[in-house]
DNA sequence: ACAAGCGGGACTACCCGTTGTT
DNA sequence: AACAACGGGTAGTCCCGCTTGT
């Protein structure tokens, strides 16, 4: 149906993703990518001028991505309500929903990978790190103040802070998931996020 | 007095774990940091067998110390108050006192740096990582536990996941902090993970 | 009028030339050439066989050139002159106008360059190589013989010496011109030449 | 005796430059030196930091060498003779019984192999060709300018020029040599350089 | 305890040439 | 006639670890 003869760049591009997120972008070495894609060194340079720019193609598309999944879980909640707040509990909902299909630990975050091994990386790259997460402290962000129009909060606090928090808990628990070989936990530590949204946002 | 002039083993380990929670374990070369420390080859392989056991060696003081730190302001908490809710929201008070003296974003945690480059090591070396955060979790779980005996908290939650939960945002934090060049997002993170308790045992 | 549209194996030789005497024949890649003339690899092997036909063609077409460039003042010298020693000094003054013409030091010499990098090329362009510095030696030979027998030298000096004595001059001359960033140089390098069959065959 | 226990970058200098004299810079491979001299690449870069330190450190011995080599002649025309006028035969003199004794055409130049691998190379490089080309002509041009001030010239010359000249005729030879296979031709090139100066600072 | 030298292997980058297609 | 894609091989660089010597 949906024919998707993946080509060569972006079959490249799936391995090579994959291989970073579990031995970091030094480790892994063109010879591990290009052997699990059946190809050679030739193929790889003819569609990379060098290692650097792959490692720099895998971060525009994960950040893309990244940005297209936080515009799906906004749209979707538009379309189910319409007062900020029961938008912000849903896209929270939505991406527990995630979550908890989740049968193995989260496969991690490129950004996060890339930011532990920053002197490898030029500006350009550091530029796009930061301005994904800055994106989802402005998108949400926004609707995290609207709520906050809405609804006064009993804390007072910073919307870019209760957004960034949702990055810091997403990017806290794909480790600690990791690390206790506990695919659950991410669905876990995100309940505490919205534990946290409830309560702030309890009336009375 | 306290002259303590450092021995060859732990200049390694320090300019190691520097390097490291820069570039990567992988793409740390022996040679780098020998050059950091002015020594030859001959001096590293006298004092350790191999580039692996370095990183083991490595690990194990990071999480060593990150018990102890765990350990210390549990200690101080205890001298400070007796009411396990006090002393929960001491201990967040003493973390947050660290966070608020960081000058320059946090150099970050060798354990999640080591959880991006995974296959690089070995189930010695996992269970290391595991052992530590679990750590935190039954330490900082059993104290959370108490205080939900003395208070019982307006949102049905697991002791574990709220202690995991100070982990998550910490780590979370740490590569956010940085991403941003922004120093003081530690300090605002750990501030949103107070306001959570807060809000858990308020009393109506 | 003359709308002499190159063809492609001209342009892949004008291109490939110039960047064989700046970078040595091993160091010119096919790549650097194609990318110079907006080509790719199809079009060079519709066109050669191989980079060692290049190689070959390339300095086939300049030994040519160096040959009709002889061919050529001697021509002129015959028209201008019947004496030979008119002619032979007509035949230095020609080459001298062209050197004094020159704006930057002269490109070079295409047959130098391979001697330098002699063991990347096999017998037939050795053989190329060698019969054009004899044409010289033996064109430019006959005249001075035959200036020889119009009036004899004040020293004892075979012609084909001579002769040779132009090459050796012009090659040296081209690569000093080069060396000191100097365009002048072979034209003052010529000039010594010249006097050196004035002197040679002054009447007393 | 002279029990010369050559050590390795000698060792390693002295199979690059035959292999460079043959086959150019680019087209010497690190591995063919190293196959000559029975070493692995880890000892080469033990002692080299790269091919292109090879290289100036090549030239460098090279151009030292080729000044030492002026400055022997230089000396010992000295010891022979005041006369600046015999002293600047004497050196010529020296200079063609050295080009007698070949046996085979002089190995060449590795200036001239450089200025035809121009772009290969940094300007730290081009200097010293250049540096070592001008060496020539201040110090013959000096004795050329003395000889010129006991006996006038019968052709009026800059001594610069003709001091260059004995370069250019030097590095056409060496060419000229190899293309044709004639180990004579550079002492017979030399005569000429010498019928020159004769007949310049002829009397009468 | 540490330094110098070196072996052996891995990695990125590049290069020449071929194939299939338009 | 020309291009995109790719294979196979090689070059330069670097890295870990061993040996030998002081």
């Amino acid at each position: 149906m949906l024919e998707t003869k993946a080509d060569t760049p972006t079959l490249i591009l799936d391995a090579a993703e994959q291989l970073v997120l579990e031995h970091g972008f030094a480790a892994t070495s063109l010879d591990m990518i290009l052997t699990e894609v059946s190809l050679t060194k030739g193929a790889f340079f003819h569609h990379f001028r060098s290692k650097a720019e792959l490692g720099r193609a895998l971060l525009e598309r994960f950040a893309e991505r990244d940005r297209a999944l936080l515009d799906g879980v906004l749209a979707r909640s538009g379309r189910l309500a319409r007062d900020p707040l029961q938008r912000l509990f849903l896209v929270i909902g939505l991406l527990q929903e995630e979550a908890l299909a989740l049968t193995e630990p989260h496969p991690g975050c490129l950004m996060a990978s890339y930011c532990y091994e920053r002197q490898l990386f030029g500006d350009a790259v550091h530029a796009i790190i930061a301005e994904t997460f800055v994106y989802w402290r402005e998108q949400l962000g926004q609707l995290i103040h609207a709520a906050m129009a809405v609804r006064p909060p009993r804390r007072e606090v910073s919307a870019a802070d209760v957004a960034d928090l949702l990055t810091s808990v997403s990017e806290g628990a794909f480790i600690l998931s990791r690390a206790t070989a506990d695919p659950a936990l991410l669905g876990r530590q995100l309940q505490q996020y919205r534990n946290y949204l409830e309560l702030l946002f309890d009336e009375k």
